[in-house]
DNA sequence: CGCCCCTATATGCTAATAACATATAGATGC
DNA sequence: GCATCTATATGTTATTAGCATATAGGGGCG
């Protein structure tokens, strides 16, 4: 059952602690990313401040790995990150057409952001460390 | 419904054609990658034939950013490895203890690999992008 | 022996995420 | 009226992630 643990002090009854991965207070954490969203958003909305409709495609064209996110989970992480106070959001009417809910950022969501990228900076590192491995020999 | 397309030619019914990212057929694929441990046991395997228990703890060491992948999720990924033909297993009788099952690679596995560090170098490149972009201003 | 621990492989199950479908609503053109 | 575009939002299902458990050979030890 346990890992083959190198120097497993004394092997207890699980692999590794349970769940620090998944730990909700864990921001820019490991594991699930979320299609890394929140990243995204927040530096589109740092940039300038947007609504939903625009930001679906300002996040298409933004260099990032992987399929362009839906619309859904577009607006539901502007709710999030609402919620968790990274940005603010206010409505404005619309000129022609329904009103947009405006969002700008705060100074948290921008402390959130330079953890992103450091986190993404150690991403690159490891990916690369890896990349070499695959081709040396 | 449809997103903010700037070209869209004729937005018919859908935001983007349904799954090619889950195309069970792409190899490589966007989208989720099951935690990367398909690359990460090719290489492996790719080096010196091994059997899971010993990849689990070599995984385990390997440069790549997430959590380590638990034990179930090697031991399947090995059996579907070798169910697409980019490995191949033989029964060892363990010498002290249970018999291992030895993956080697074969031919295809190695193209499969060298796709996944193709793939890897495109992820890099634009992460990294997204990196200047952020940091710039 | 009976019990615990380590090696070794494998299946089962639940929670979280990803992907897609649908709902609502203001405005414009025909 | 009806289709279309803008705009935001909720609902639902399929897939993935993470963890628990099952099975089994062998060694050490009281």
């Amino acid at each position: 059952m346990a890992r083959p643990s190198e120097s497993a002090g004394k092997g207890t009854k699980r692999a590794r602690a349970p769940s620090e991965i998944l730990d909700p207070a864990c921001f820019v954490r490991e594991g699930p990313q979320k299609r890394f969203i929140e990243p995204r958003l927040l530096y589109l909305i740092r940039k300038e401040p947007s609504y939903g409709y625009q930001l679906m495609s300002q996040i298409d064209k933004l260099p990032f790995p992987g399929p362009p996110p839906d619309s859904p989970a577009v607006y539901r992480m502007l709710r999030e990150l609402e919620r968790q106070g990274l940005v603010r959001s206010d409505w404005q009417p619309g000129e022609a057409g329904p009103s947009k809910r405006i969002y700008s950022i705060t100074p948290q969501g921008r402390g959130r952001l330079a953890l992103w990228v450091s986190a993404f900076k150690e991403r690159v590192n490891l990916l690369n460390r890896f990349i070499v491995m695959c081709e040396e020999k």
